[in-house]
DNA sequence: AAGACGGGGCT
DNA sequence: AGCCCAGTCTT
């Protein structure tokens, strides 16, 4: 039996149930990979029947609001993903009348679709003969076939690349892929895979030298850079009602278009007594009353990339401050949960 | 070619 | 603490 047969055969006893199989519709199957884009499936699965649900069609998903995208994303990472997806959403609807188009160019040249979604969904939704390469079929390849080199290094990736193409069957390339993603996901895992019980282990190169645990293999990553975020969650009371203060992240850094609160970031974490003494501080309360209820402890927050360390303050006023900002808004305490917000304020309000 | 971009689970 | 996950975009 050939290698596609093989892995065919095994995905046929050991597939998961997963809600975006067994369809053929290029929309669902679109949400779907943008939405596991570097995410586990157990992670993104409450966030596709979601998605699906609110948004049947990409008709509905491209006259949603931004908010209401970015809210159904919140706590999913990456927001890129649901910005670009939104934007195509519109873009399939201006360009191809809400018919997702089922050519690889047209597919691939999507915001949001690089080639491993482009392959994905034109061969499981359109069957047609493009090899997915993600980490599960990088995993797969470099160890049965030992490639020992970087796996981020482009020499690698080609040589990836090439032995994905020519193991790609003519027949039911769609559910091949699948089959070998799957196989990777959960025979020839990352950690501690099943090699004595795999079907491969009698042609696996990584197998027979004993080389499972070193392939594939990386370059070291850069530490992640320490950054110090002094939050000032400022209440406005009038009467009986609250309003609060919250910022729309737009630049080009972390968290974009999602909402948090005015900020104050310092090179170091300052001691209050030191921060409401600073130029930024007095900039935004321009001598205008206010009291300070709570100073938080200092929260740890791991990216990728940054480690952020956040404090924050809680602070009430009675009339509104001169903010000339247009991304900071005044809005009532009880709409707060209409907005996306990073993880990091999520867990400060749910523990306030 | 290298960095940036999230969050959570597993080792 | 480090690695990985149905990767892509920007620089």
């Amino acid at each position: 039996m050939n290698f596609a047969s093989e892995i065919t055969v095994w995905y046929r006893r050991n597939q998961r149930k997963l809600p975006w199989r067994n369809t053929q519709d290029p929309y669902r199957i679109w949400l779907s990979e943008i939405i596991m884009q570097q995410t586990r499936v157990e992670q993104g699965l409450n966030y596709y029947n979601k998605f699906v649900e609110t948004f049947p069609t990409v008709a509905d998903l491209a006259n949603a609001h931004d908010d209401v995208v970015m809210k159904l994303w919140q706590g999913l990472g990456y927001y890129s993903r649901a910005r670009n997806l939104h934007y195509t959403a519109k873009q399939i609807v201006k360009n191809y009348g809400g018919i997702f188009p089922n050519e690889f160019k047209e597919i691939r040249a999507l915001k949001g679709i690089g080639d491993y979604t482009a392959s994905a969904i034109a061969s499981f939704a359109f069957n047609k003969p493009y090899a997915v390469v993600d980490g599960n079929v990088m995993r797969v390849i470099t160890r049965i076939f030992g490639i020992t080199e970087p796996i981020d290094k482009s020499n690698a990736r080609k040589k990836i690349n090439k032995i994905a193409e020519e193991l790609l069957p003519h027949e039911n390339p769609g559910l091949y892929n699948q089959a070998i993603m799957e196989f990777g996901a959960i025979q020839c895992k990352p950690a501690n895979p099943l090699c004595e019980e795999c079907c491969m282990n009698k042609i696996c190169f990584a197998f027979e030298n004993k080389m499972v645990s070193g392939i594939p293999f990386k370059t070291k990553k850069n530490a992640a850079k320490k950054r110090h975020l002094n939050y000032l969650i400022i209440s406005l009371h009038k009467g009986k009602a609250i309003y609060l203060y919250i910022n729309k992240r737009t630049g080009n850094d972390i968290w974009k278009n999602l909402y948090d609160f005015p900020s104050i970031e310092t090179n170091e974490m300052q001691e209050p007594a030191v921060l409401i003494q600073s130029r930024q501080w007095k900039s935004i309360f321009n001598n205008k009353k206010y009291v300070i209820t709570k100073v938080s402890d200092i929260f740890k927050h791991q990216l990728t990339h940054q480690t952020i360390y956040a404090r924050f303050y809680e602070i009430s006023i009675k009339s509104p401050l001169t903010i000339h900002d247009p991304k900071i808004i005044l809005v009532d305490e009880n709409d707060l949960k209409e907005y996306a917000i990073p993880r990091l304020i999520d867990k400060y309000l749910q523990l306030r």
